[in-house]
DNA sequence: GCCAAAGTGTTATGAGATAACATCACAAAC
DNA sequence: GTTTGTGATGTTATCTCATAACACTTTGGC
């Protein structure tokens, strides 16, 4: 996503071997479940792979194309939805923006939980494992509260921007 | 906000007389900091205050005039905009909507955290204060960042909701 | 082949948020 | 007490984000 300052921000995409490789996993993935990575969901899947960073739905829906043609919005957004289902990618909603997920979780945890370190100035974004959510679901339980889903996003500067 | 089911949901709204409390410390505490709690901030303060959940911003500008003229959306907006910085009201991202900061924090903590309990079935939404940042500022520190603010919402179902 | 369920295409529109610019209010400096 | 600059507000227009609704198609079980 965006850049707002101006120092280098070199972060390599990944090539594109390794990105049709994190797709046949995730098509894999979703065959063992009965579930189907259809032609939009593994397109989107791939932009957001590609990517590397968050991206907005609108930079999706421009670039679904493979021949630059445009993609109608619901089309998009039902392939998020999905794969925001299957814990492929994750919303980011204090940007508005879709990341695919670092690693996928493993089948059968209970709470989907996905923490996010977003760089305010240069728009890197990492996503941070386990345990964080933990410490806030004692207190949902001791407030009676049963949790679904998770989503911690702490805004600030990357060591890159931090200077 | 929303009720999606049928069960009752009696949250007592608070009385006018703690309303007005309220943003009389809101404004004490303002002016202490040189700013200025001045109309449609303390208004929109008003309707977060007496509403006791998270309101959408366009609900606000409905219910902006006291005599039934909506406002603005700039000027609730920026009204919104001024209340989060001062730590008086939260955006919670994912529901797109804001409420009033459940205790003000003491000036002067260097991250802004704030951690909500969201039920998807009635609404209901609860601030979960302290502690519950604070390890994720440690995943923070070891990845280099200098974080800003946090914001954690877990959703879920209420107690009474929950049955 | 037939059927139900899931997925897709398409049009239109609803909801959330901000840009840009003119005007106004207030406190400090002179 | 006027000047002056800064911060706040009013107003118009528009932009971005997301979904409703409905017709059509694909897929897999029988």
């Amino acid at each position: 996503m965006g850049h707002a300052c101006d120092h280098d921000h070199d972060t390599a995409p990944p090539d594109a071997a390794s990105v049709q490789q994190r797709i046949a996993v995730a098509d894999a993935r979703c065959q063992a479940d009965g579930e189907r990575l259809t032609a939009p969901r593994r397109r989107v899947l791939e932009l957001l792979v590609e990517s590397g960073e968050p991206m907005k739905a609108y930079d999706l829906i421009a670039r679904f194309g493979e021949d630059g043609q445009a993609a109608k919005p619901p089309t998009v957004y039902r392939a998020l939805e999905f794969l925001e289902r299957r814990g492929l990618a994750h919303r980011i909603a204090s940007i508005s923006a879709y990341v695919a997920c670092a690693e996928p979780e493993a089948d059968g945890d209970p709470v989907h939980a996905a923490a996010f370190l977003i760089c305010d100035c240069c728009g890197a974004t990492q996503e941070v494992t386990g345990e964080q959510a933990v410490s806030l679901n004692r207190a949902a339980a001791a407030a009676g509260y049963v949790i679904d889903h998770t989503t911690i996003e702490a805004h600030g500067r990357c060591p890159a921007c931090r200077a």
